[in-house]
RNA sequence: GGCCCGUUCGUCUAUCGGUUAGGACAUCAGGUUUUCAUCCUGGAAAGAGGGGUUCGAUUCCCCUACGGGCUACCA
């Protein structure tokens, strides 16, 4: 059976990137009725910030990316975060120390800085490793006896893995094939730091052991410390699961990952639902008015991509349809207008039901005054105009709100000397019962009387709606009927009548 | 700097040696419409450069250029 795994560490809010690599690995999971697990990474005490698992739980959860494992829902194989595995690393790492497959090294940092500076002085890079280990003070370097007497005096250490094989290492990826290093130029990394905390490289072999991972799949920036991970399944004997590396997504400049900045910046978001910083909100997907499924369908298509691209995935169309053939090996730019469109045709897709539940507590209070069929009708009448979320309520609000004011721009575009008794004969032939108000009545009407077709229906326009621009002005009068219409036109009329024009 | 990965319209991408290099977003033009939006039709728009291999390269190989990742007791 697959078992696939997301493990992201809490150093902050979950971001799309974060999702993407959890979508793919659910998808790939759920396809072959394998298991997907949330694993949280948290073992730099350092680095951890308050309310990030959390937000990454809730915005797979907002995203209904569900998780088999994981904390608080736990499982066979936990717990599911590394800061309560300890106990598990120690034991693992005594068998590479017995083996003579790691050491243990007492240097200072201050010392491995100074290397490092030297080196970068002579233009190149300080590797700690099979070449320059000789030169630091490691049990490699120390007698027996004088390695436990530093332990015994409690001297911090770290301890670090030992390469040393002088050869290639072939490192297959299933998208990329073969990757070749070479084990002279990988360091010793360190994998228990002075705290006793392990480090990622550590922690994760052996949890994606223990947790019988089956394949990996995760982000391209961890393509170089691919070796060291193999290396060390090679040491504990264990086989290794396939891996994939995904591409990264860029910031739509194309110059580095996609980074918070950039969404502060250019007023796009980052993350799957807003998180709290210094007291202000940054407005995810969801504040922007996003549904999941269309924030999983824009970003399924960063690095992947499948026969007809302008078609409307759900996720569960998403887990038929995922392949890794069709994996994209370069980086891919995001691009906020594109993941727009797709959130707008996935709420025109949506039915009237299931949109009306996306909106405020508040607006659905207001709209129980009205008989369902007309919202929906309103709602069909405004469907396509409809973007993000919030424009559910904007979009019905201006039909079933009397306008507070009119918008001047368009009110100086449209007013004249014949406004005013052109309202005045509007609101008398729509107070005639004997009137069957429809467009055609209207044209005849205008034909009949040398109107212009247009200005009336202009007028009507910025009469109801405030503005010059919206759905199909008949259809709203339908709707709100002819009383609500003359008092809207009257309206207008006592505006403009104190108007100098 | 070193090591690794990558490079098809502005952007996301299709093409698994032979195509008028296809689609989508964006863009432009036209049509529909009372307006705007939607919708429909159409246009412009790409294989980084140079060498090979081959009857034939976007596709395979090499070099260069450019971009990205990594280079921590971070993940």
């Amino acid at each position: 059976m697959e078992r696939l795994r997301f493990a992201p560490s809490p150093t902050g809010p979950l971001h799309i990137g974060g999702l993407r690599t959890a979508l793919f690995n659910y998808l790939y999971a759920k396809q072959n009725n394998g298991k997907f697990i949330l694993r949280i990474e948290d073992t730099d005490k350092k680095r951890k910030v308050n309310g990030s698992e959390k937000h990454i739980i809730d915005s797979l959860k907002w995203a209904e990316i569900n998780f088999d494992e994981g904390p608080l829902i736990n499982g066979p194989f936990g717990p599911y975060r590394q800061s309560e595995r300890a106990s598990i690393y120690s034991k693992y790492v005594k068998i590479l120390l017995v083996q003579n497959k790691a050491y243990y090294a007492f240097d200072l940092n201050e010392d491995l800085e100074d290397a490092r500076k030297k080196k970068e002085k002579e233009g190149s890079r300080f590797v700690y490793g099979m070449n320059s280990r000789k030169n630091f003070k490691n049990s490699l370097t120390l007698s027996l006896e004088k390695t436990t007497e530093l332990i015994k005096k409690n001297v911090p250490y770290v301890i670090r893995l030992k390469i040393n094989q002088k050869s290639d290492i072939l490192c297959k990826d299933i998208l990329r094939g073969e990757v070749k290093f070479n084990y002279e130029e990988l360091e010793d990394k360190i994998l228990i730091k002075s705290d006793g905390s392990p480090t990622y490289h550590f922690a994760n072999v052996v949890d994606d052991y223990l947790m019988k991972i089956t394949t990996v799949i995760r982000g391209e920036e961890w393509l170089s410390s691919f070796p060291i991970h193999l290396t060390l399944y090679k040491y504990f004997n264990w086989v290794p699961p396939k891996f994939i590396h995904l591409p990264l997504i860029l910031n739509p400049s194309g110059k580095g990952k996609l980074s918070k900045r950039d969404g502060i910046r250019n007023g796009y978001p980052v993350y799957p639902i807003g998180w709290i910083e210094n007291e202000i909100l940054i407005p995810g997907f969801k504040e922007k008015g996003f549904t999941g499924d269309s924030l999983l369908n824009y970003i399924a298509q960063l690095g992947w991509s499948f026969f007809e691209s302008n078609e409307m995935c759900k996720l569960t169309k998403l887990i038929k349809i995922f392949n890794v053939e069709n994996l994209q090996k370069g980086g891919a730019r995001f691009d906020y207008i594109k993941a727009l469109w797709i959130n707008s045709k996935h709420i025109q897709n949506t039915e009237n039901k299931t949109l009306l539940n996306h909106t405020s507590d508040e607006f659905k209070m207001k709209i129980k005054k009205y008989d369902q069929k007309t919202i929906y009708s309103i709602l069909e009448l405004v469907k396509n105009r409809i973007e993000v979320i919030p424009d559910i309520e904007k979009k019905i609000n201006l039909i079933i709100d009397s306008p507070i004011g009119f918008n001047e721009r368009d009110l100086k575009k449209v007013i004249n000397k014949n406004s005013v008794p052109l309202l005045k004969s509007l609101s008398t032939i729509f107070s005639d019962e004997k009137n069957m108000i429809s467009k055609d009545f209207l044209i005849t009407y205008c034909n009949e009387n040398k109107i212009k077709f247009g200005d009336i229906m202009q007028l009507l326009r910025i009469s109801i709606i405030g503005e010059l621009s919206g759905p199909d002005i008949i259809e709203v009068i339908k709707i709100i009927g002819l009383k609500r219409t003359i008092e809207r036109i009257d309206f207008l009329n006592n505006t403009i009548s104190n108007f100098k024009i």
